[in-house]
DNA sequence: CTGTTAGCGCGTTCAC
DNA sequence: GTGAACGCGCTAACAG
C-alpha cells in the first residue's frame, strides 16, 4: 500500500506552470479564466484524480454538504425505507449523510443531536423518540444555527419544522373502509401513550365511528408489542375486525387468532398500519395503512435544504407541518 | 433563530485570558498544564458548549475519524444489522459513520466507492455486489492509502482483507441436520451463480452429502427470488426437504408447497439462511442458519481501526480473512 | 509551564 | 486575465 500522498492544488499548479488560484479558478469554472485553460486543468485534475480537500473547504466555507439523520433504531424497515430515501434524494443534491442511531433513552438522543452538533452538520433530519419532557437541548441545537427537521413523530412542546404522514386521515379511511364492507364490531388496539402518531391513529379511528354513527368504540391500549396477545385475552371477542396501531400489533393479533381457531378473515378482518415487508410474509396477508417513505424522505430534503439556504442569506423562515397522505392497501386479512 | 457564532478556541481563551494553544493544552489533557487551569477551561467550554472545529482538525491530522460504509442497499435486513453493530462499535472508538447504498450497477458501486474517497474517510467497510470482472477501482482506492475490509462476499480476483460468515460450514451444518433427523432426499435451491457466499453455501451442501454417503445430488440454480417458484414447478417433487440459498427463496418455496396442499414440515421441511426477521413470520416459522451480524460488525471494525494505525505508522499489515461461525436455528418448518 | 509562530489546503480578496 | 497574500480553526514546534 502505498504512503497516503493526495494530490493537491499546488501540485497541479506547479505542473502547469500556473499559480493555485488560477487552478482553482478553473476548476471553478470561474468567468474570466479562458476555456482552453480550464480544459487544460481539467484533463490534468482527472488524470491525477484530484479531490478538493473537504476539509479545507469545510474550514473556509463553514458548510459540510453534509446533513445528519438521527432515528430510533435500524430494526425499523419504515424508518430504514425513509433513511434509504433521503439519501437517494440527497445524492441528487451533492450532499453527504451521517446516520446515527439514538436507541431508546433521552440519553441517548441527546448525545447523538450533539454528536451531530459537532460534526458540523449542515442540518438534520431526525425521527425522534416518544415524547419527552426535556427537550431544551434541542432548542440548543436550533440555536447553534442548524435547522431541523422532525420527521413522523411531533414533539408536542416544540415549534419546528415536520414532515408526517397523515395518521389520522389513514387511520380513518382503514376503518371507514372496514365498516363499509360489512364490520359491525370493530376492536382497535392502541400503540403506545406517549407516541403522537399513536394518537392521530386512535382519532382516526373514533372519527371514522363517529361518522357512521356507530357510537359503540372498543379501544384496548397496548404499551408495547408483548402487552397485544395478554390484553386479547382479557377481552371480550365479541369483534369482527381488529385494526391495529401498527403492523407488528397486528401480527400479534393474527398468530393470537389463529391459535385460538379463528379464521382470519372469514370471522376476523385484520388491519395493520405502516406497510411493513412482514406483511407479505404472514399467512393470510396482512392489509394495512401504507406510509409514503418516498414522499417523506424527499420532501423532508427539499425542506431542510431551503432551510439551510434561507439561513444561509439570514433570512428567517416560518415553521412549517407537513402531512403527506397514506395509501390503504387491502390484502388477503380482511374480507 | 439565531445566526450561527459557533464558539472557538479564540473565544475562550481570550474570556480566560489566556493563548489559545494553553487553551487547545488544557482541553488535550496536556501533561504541563496544571490541573487548576484544566478545570477552568473545561468549565467555560462546557458552559458555552465548545466543540471543536472537526474541519480544522481534521485539515491539519489529516485524519477524518470517519469510517465508510458501503452496502448494496437498505432493504435487507442482514445489512442494515450489520451496518447497525458497526456503528455501536464505532462509538465506541469515537468514530463517525457514513453511510452509503451501492445500488446494483458497477457504476453506482465505483461511484459511492470515490465519494468515500473523496470524503477522505479513514477506512472503508464495504458489501460488494456481485463479482465484477473490473475491480481496478477498488485497487485506486487503497492506493490512495484507504484501507478496505470486504464483508461477507469475495471479490475472487482481489486480495484484501475480508470477514465473512462461515457460508460452508453453516450450510453443512443444516443439511447434516436434515439428514441426521431422517431426510434422505434433499433439494437444494442454489442462489446467483456469481456470489461467493452461494458458492459456499452450495459447497457445504454437496460435502455435507458426500459425507453422509449421499450420491443422489439434487441442486436447483435460481438467479433470484422470482426464478423460485418456476423453477420448482419444473422439478419432480420427489425430496422430503428443501434447503435455500437464503429465507427469500425458503419463502417461495413455503408458498410454492403450501399451495400444493404440501404440509410442512409433515411431507417436506425446509431450511434457509441468514435468519432475517421475516422467519418467526411466516407458518410455520422458517428454521434457518443465523449469521453473526453483531460478531461480523466487531471485527470488521477491529481489524479496520488495526489496518489504520498500521498504516499510519507505515507498517504494512498481511491481508487476513476471517470467517465467523453461523448459527443453525430449528423452528417450525423443519420436523 | 505558557505564548508566539507557522502551516494544514483551499477560495477569495486585492493588486497588477 | 492572473498571481501574491491572507485567513478559516486548530495544534505542533519552537522559544522563553
Amino acid at each position: 500500500m502505498k504512503p497516503n500522498r493526495r494530490v493537491k492544488l499546488s501540485d497541479l499548479a506547479s505542473k502547469l506552470g500556473l499559480s493555485t488560484s488560477t487552478v482553482s479558478r478553473a476548476l471553478n469554472d470561474h468567468p474570466k479564466i479562458p476555456t482552453a485553460t480550464k480544459k487544460r486543468v481539467q484533463l490534468l485534475a482527472d488524470e491525477l484524480s484530484y479531490h478538493p480537500n473537504p476539509f479545507a473547504k469545510g474550514l473556509l466555507k463553514q458548510k459540510t454538504k453534509t446533513i445528519g439523520v438521527l432515528l430510533p433504531s435500524f430494526k425499523l424497515p419504515f424508518f430504514v425505507d425513509i433513511t434509504d430515501n433521503i439519501q437517494k434524494e440527497l445524492k441528487s443534491y451533492g450532499y453527504n449523510l451521517i446516520v446515527t442511531t439514538t436507541g431508546k433513552s433521552l440519553k441517548d438522543e441527546k448525545e447523538a443531536f450533539w454528536k451531530m452538533a459537532k460534526a458540523h452538520v449542515d442540518g438534520i433530519i431526525a425521527i425522534i423518540n416518544q415524547d419527552h419532557e426535556e427537550v431544551s437541548f434541542l432548542n440548543d441545537i436550533l440555536d447553534e444555527g442548524i435547522p431541523i427537521i422532525f420527521i413522523d413523530r411531533v414533539v408536542e412542546s416544540i415549534d419546528a419544522n415536520y414532515v408526517l404522514s397523515d395518521d389520522f386521515t389513514g387511520s380513518y379511511t382503514a376503518i371507514d373502509h372496514l365498516i363499509k364492507t360489512g364490520h359491525k364490531k370493530i376492536l382497535y388496539l392502541e400503540g403506545p401513550e406517549n407516541l403522537s402518531t399513536s394518537f392521530y391513529r386512535t382519532q382516526g379511528y373514533l372519527e371514522a365511528l363517529k361518522d357512521n354513527q356507530i357510537n359503540d368504540t372498543n379501544v384496548l391500549s397496548c404499551e408495547n408489542v408483548d402487552e397485544v396477545k395478554l390484553k386479547l385475552q382479557s377481552c371480550p371477542s365479541s369483534y369482527d375486525a381488529i385494526a391495529c396501531f401498527n403492523d407488528y400489533y397486528a401480527f400479534e393479533a393474527l398468530e393470537y387468532l389463529q391459535a385460538q381457531k379463528v379464521q382470519v378473515p372469514n370471522q376476523v378482518s385484520i388491519i395493520g398500519f405502516a406497510d411493513e415487508p412482514l406483511c407479505k410474509y404472514t399467512s393470510p396477508k396482512l392489509s394495512t395503512v401504507a406510509q409514503p417513505c418516498e414522499e417523506i424522505g424527499k420532501i423532508s430534503v427539499s425542506n431542510l435544504l431551503n432551510e439551510i439556504n434561507s439561513l444561509q442569506i439570514n433570512q428567517p423562515t416560518e415553521f412549517k407541518t407537513i402531512k403527506i397522505p397514506t395509501t390503504l392497501k387491502i390484502r388477503e386479512s380482511c374480507k
